[in-house]
DNA sequence: ACGATTTGGTCAAGCTACTTGACCATGACC
DNA sequence: GGTCATGGTCAAGTAGCTTGACCAAATCGT
């Protein structure tokens, strides 16, 4: 593989990301809430039961600062809560609202949408393969925004 | 293909991605050139004989405010110059210094680099049908932040 | 059991990389 | 040749992160 297709490469990750995430977003907003990207990831580590905001920026790839500030926000549109945690009096368990249930399910059905849009130009096995070898690649990294 | 796993899906593009570009830019560093990921992008797109300010936001999916700051800090720093349009006195072309040619082919052995450790885990063919795939999904583009 | 250290969280301030808005100079279009 | 479009910059504003300081609760060492 040559030297300039590597750097291609990455481009083209790119901007099938972006196009992913733009796309969900445009879905979710369609379907009523307001959010940024960020959301999305943050909601599918909320949807088990719960996190701390330290869990949380590990999950996303931020300072625990910046996390508590994306509490914050979901907090004041009414998507989360914070609760006192059960086990740890210092930590604090960050749970979903109801709307938060429901503002994550439209970003599942919209990231669904997108992904749909790809499965027809590539076939279903070939979106499949996509993503089993990039979970292969990067199995759990951190959710950093890209560039 | 159910609701979640398109989430994850766009999980896995974003974490494959931002793992590349942080690699790249490491290798770019310890090469000796200060500089963020943007610059590779940037000068994809200048190595062919240059761009307008214009070109070069449009290639970024950035505004030409964006871009032309991004250009400011290029030629700060030795990559670039602005040299008048030969075909239009309005517009400025962007061409790559030596120095900016030197930081280039650094970024692409970066990619080089980085792309090989992938190779050495899921083989040289799946890489390349990753690309593939990748290419007709977003064929061209812009390259924004991805989230 | 108790002082020292670590860990979870927040507050405050600062910065980077973008945006929008205003503007000028040149080119393109009847 | 006046009008509008296009390429570029200047200026100001903003979003979303960072670093640094700090407090309270937990854990560790002795």
């Amino acid at each position: 593989m040559q030297n300039s297709e590597a750097l291609a490469l990455t481009a083209a990750l790119l901007a099938a990301a972006g196009d992913l995430t733009r796309r969900i977003n445009d879905g979710v907003e369609a379907r009523g809430f307001e959010g940024r990207p960020a959301y999305g990831f943050a909601f599918t580590r909320l949807a088990r039961g719960g996190a701390t905001v330290t869990e949380l920026a590990t999950h996303l790839g931020v300072t625990k600062q910046a996390a508590s500030q994306l509490v914050d926000e979901l907090v004041r549109k009414g998507y989360v809560e914070r609760r006192p945690h059960p086990e740890d009096a210092r930590a604090r368990l960050i749970v979903l609202t109801e709307r938060g249930w429901e503002c994550t399910r439209a970003a599942e059905e919209a990231a669904a949408d997108a992904v749909r849009a790809w499965v027809e130009v590539l076939g279903e096995g070939d979106v499949r393969l996509l993503y089993d070898r990039l979970v292969r690649i990067a199995p759990y990294g951190p959710l950093r925004p890209a560039w």
